[in-house]
DNA sequence: GCTTGATTTGACCATCCGGTCAAAGCAACG
DNA sequence: CGTTGCTTTGACCGGATGGTCAAATCAAGC
């Protein structure tokens, strides 16, 4: 029962997926046209709207599985292990979906920017689970005096904001580092070591 | 000459502005209709076009301005004052520009998001000269002994990102914070405090 | 080459959108 | 009251937008 019309079909709801990504990601649900996304897909509107059945599919379906490869960095988070060294794995994961996945990140921020409407469940729900038990993981490690205290919530809304802000302000980050810097990862990579190496070290009292 | 007109035209273009702010900081240049900024200005799309020839000049008009109101923090960063005090203060300044103007904010980040196509010309001029002109206080500084070295550009993007995520990413935080916590800036203000503290602080070598 | 089912498209539609315009409303002043 | 000039609006326009549909194209098995 192997449909050979499967082939086609991935390979163009992938092309489509790709192009939305492309146009939500920079425009936003509502500042993008289903054209644009059949233009830059290579296909015609009719199409598109072939493989997807309106505009709203597209963008949901981008949405679905987005937030688990965004949580999944931070699901990873052992508790076991050690505690500066898992908190800078983290954010070095995080770093590393920035740069590869701007797209993503950006498509992530305009849906938050529009207030969340089509994934306010999941934050109250799956998200804030997660983050109250890293949250809480994090709080053993600072009464075991293993890191130095700090509000847990704030700390991952911390490394959320830092390494997220290179994908999603890439183009003001750019701007100011000018032409002849133009990969701004690396550095930006040693930046959040120090820095949370520094917030975290547990110092002779 | 006192136009009477006056006080009606300014409070109108007032209104109009008020309503442009709510709507583009949330939907974007294209995602925003005028009726929309209509609609919630409580007037009529026609008398809306009255004051401003188009919808490109309500937005321009809210772009002006707003880089200076996001810059004139970072410019008031003393070179004479105390290094870490002068920081902490423009950490807490912007803070609490997210907290007091958090659809500026948004309004910002939605046109960075969108590859800043009408204030890119600022962000290479305006704001490049002035972070490497305070990234070079940073850095004398630095080579002063007077803070912890850190990358000086990096440390600015951190207090932007972390500052900014508060106003753009709210709903998220709130989501995760939940119903309790309804207002999360004393706990991040204490948070950012800490972090810059222990990030800048110079320890005994 | 014919049939069948998947794929693609040109033409079309209703609605929305940014913007125009002429006319109406209205306040102030003589 | 009548005029003048600012303000407001209903009606309208051309183009874009999301989406439909019937017909055409195409690939594959027989």
């Amino acid at each position: 029962m192997t449909k050979p019309a499967t082939r086609i079909q991935e390979k163009n709801r992938k092309t489509i997926l790709d192009a939305g990504l492309d146009v939500f990601s920079q425009f936003g649900f509502r500042g993008t046209t289903l054209d644009q996304i059949a233009d830059r897909a290579g296909l015609s509107k009719p199409n598109l709207l072939y493989y997807f059945p309106s505009k709203e599919a597209v963008h949901t379906a981008l949405l679905e599985g987005l937030l688990h490869t965004w949580l999944d960095p931070l699901h990873a988070l052992n508790p076991a292990g050690d505690p500066i060294a898992e908190i800078q794995a983290y954010v070095a994961r995080k770093l590393a979906l920035s740069r590869d996945y701007p797209r993503e990140s950006r498509l992530f921020a305009n849906e938050i920017l529009q207030g969340a409407p089509r994934i306010e469940p999941a934050l109250t729900g799956e998200l804030k689970s997660l983050v109250d038990d890293k949250a809480g993981v994090i709080s053993g490690w600072i009464a075991g005096g293993q890191i130095a205290p700090v509000d847990p919530y704030h700390l991952i809304f911390s490394i959320w904001a830092l390494t997220q802000h290179y994908a999603d302000f890439d183009v003001q980050v750019r701007a100011v580092l000018g032409p002849d810097r133009p990969d701004a990862y690396p550095a930006a990579g040693a930046f959040l070591q120090t820095m949370f190496s520094r917030l975290l070290a547990v110092r002779a009292a």
